[in-house]
DNA sequence: GTTAGCACTCTCAAGTGATGAGTGCTAACT
DNA sequence: AGTTAGCACTCATCACTTGAGAGTGCTAAC
């Protein structure tokens, strides 16, 4: 069976509605709601046809059709509109962002706050993998008597400090010292290199700082080894879902809610399979839990490296278009403002 | 009226059996449940006396009766068994506290967990407050052509540090003569007191460095003034309020969950009016939201100092005994490890 | 190929009545 | 005087029925 025009035309007008409504739509609505130039006995055999092809389906034998899985796919691919972003969503992301901030962290929280109540859905955002990152440098900064602030800076420029516990008895030119070793043998190795091929140099050059060291090394590791804590994850407008009808149900809200607790899985929600636009539909994600679901993402960048992912997440029935050009345009919006940050 | 032994009996079998079940509990069952030796007509009577008190009420005419605010003020004064925490949430906190974590936010957030945990219920912790610090050093290290990372460090020994631009123009020399200016007029100073007193002699003695000055007087006032920025708030096990029967109306939920997003209020929920262990019932709470909720809080300290408070949030039919017993000595374990961390 | 007509299905909301829990009151009992 | 049994009354809840409304599929006519 082949898609026609005038299926087309009713498939749209069945997803388009569903959007709006949230309701099963009817034969006769359709042909009320939709200038078809057909009657809705004509609308019906064609909506049989769409059902055969699975596109649509009834939640029960008197209710109207709304879209599958598979016709959402179909709009999303073929019939909606495209995704452009309206003027007056434009000035809010540019007010919004023009903001100074000069955090990171509370670039993509604000982002994140920001995506959510565009679309008022939820808007997921996964924080920037930290990299391994190798040495880059290392000073060390007088404190008090007996302790000194030593700081790190990796290769990234990400920078670290920690208050180490010094001798009474090394000088500042001691810690000068020792800094400069480090800096000369390690620039740019991962700590297990330094362990597995340098540390016996290092002490052999620094013999007397050896208790130095072994503190320094032991926070090396911790601080350069951080991969293993993983992205964070940055979860706005989560209430919205409340309001979504497909979430008047209390058992539901509850495990949609104990999911956002668990970042493993909502990692998974927005991880990217391909470049650019994502959009996963319904059961096409793997989750169960969100199986009624879709999530909007895409990839943003520092300097043309992806380095974390934003996304939106609402149930299946949202409003597509409108959503993917917020998500497009906000990413691009933040992968502007980190490059320009970093520069 | 007084409160003879035979009233206080059922004033206590009506709260205890009102906290297991959530149902309004009739003379009947009273009569049956608890062994009181008189008949369900005499507890009718003696209820009729404790509803004019004001102590219990009934939804409706045929429901049974369930404690009122002063009923369970009453009850949490006068009635309650102590709260005395058992071995087994004694050996659990124990166990999860004696694993060695470092950094002390993560040790609040785990405190809030456990503490959720533990009662079931949503847990509150007012992280410390940060202080405002006066301005202890300033080092620059040398990063990229034309970048140097600006470190502070507040007098408090927090370290802060930020990227800036520096013209190719300086040397390191120059840098550390710039340094050295701050470090000895500004010690211990708060920024306001730079601006208005000494920020012409600074402007004096380094004229050539003007741009960087105002660079690092800005960034000095966004970290300094840090103390605007509010005491972070951590809140844990919200989803058990989910669980509670109080909570099966979704209209409830979403305004339960709506304060949940506002620091402020919340804040006002834990903030400890007396010292020690304080219990907040039902409408003596400000916040409308929270009339049918129960508030347990105390504070933490460090070295003696008060810096924070912990809280736990349920309804008002929750088991005060037991909870107070838990937030009692989670109260107690936090200021210790808080307290041996610190030495 | 399109449409009108119609019987049929199913949900939803409103109404009904039975049930049961619980009360307050009265009068009898100890 | 305090306690209890008995009883009429109230009210929420649940199961059941019913009617309205929306929508469908099928058939026959256009």
């Amino acid at each position: 069976m082949e898609m026609d025009e005038r299926k087309k035309k009713i498939l749209r007008a069945i997803v388009q509605d569903y959007i709006a409504t949230a309701e099963p739509i009817g034969s006769r609505t359709i042909a009320r709601k939709f200038d078809l130039g057909v009657s809705p006995a004509t609308i019906r055999n064609e909506m049989a046809d769409l059902e055969e092809l699975g596109l649509i389906e009834q939640p029960h034998t008197s209710a109207g059709r709304i879209p599958s899985d598979s016709g959402y796919r179909y709009f999303v691919d073929c019939l909606m509109d495209p995704p452009r972003i309206t003027d007056e969503e434009k000035q809010v992301i540019e007010r919004e962002t023009t903001k100074r901030i000069s955090e990171i962290q509370e670039v993509i929280a604000h982002t994140s706050k920001l995506l959510s109540h565009l679309t008022s859905l939820t808007s997921i955002i996964l924080g920037p993998h930290k990299g391994k990152s190798a040495f880059g440098q290392m000073h060390f900064l007088p404190y008090q008597p007996g302790q000194a602030i030593m700081v790190i800076i990796k290769e990234n420029g990400v920078v670290d400090n920690h208050i180490v516990d010094i001798g009474d008895a090394i000088t500042a030119e001691d810690l000068q010292h020792v800094a400069n070793v480090f800096n000369n043998k390690m620039k740019g190795q991962s700590v297990d290199q330094v362990k597995k091929n340098l540390l016996h140099q290092i002490y052999g050059e620094l013999a007397r700082q050896r208790r130095l060291i072994d503190n320094a090394m032991e926070l090396l590791s911790t601080i350069l080894d951080e991969v293993e804590q993983p992205e964070k994850i940055y979860l706005g407008g989560t209430l919205n879902m409340l309001n979504q009808p497909e979430f008047k149900d209390l058992e539901k809200v509850k495990t949609l809610f104990k999911v956002f607790e668990e970042d493993e899985r909502i990692k998974k929600l927005v991880q990217p399979t391909q470049e650019g636009l994502n959009v996963t539909i319904g059961g096409e994600n793997t989750l169960k839990e969100f199986q009624d679901c879709s999530v909007i993402s895409a990839t943003y960048r520092v300097n043309g490296e992806t380095i974390g992912a934003i996304g939106v997440l609402g149930p299946t029935r949202m409003d597509y278009s409108k959503v993917m050009a917020v998500v497009d345009y906000m990413t691009r919006s933040l992968t502007e403002i980190l490059t320009r940050r970093r520069r």
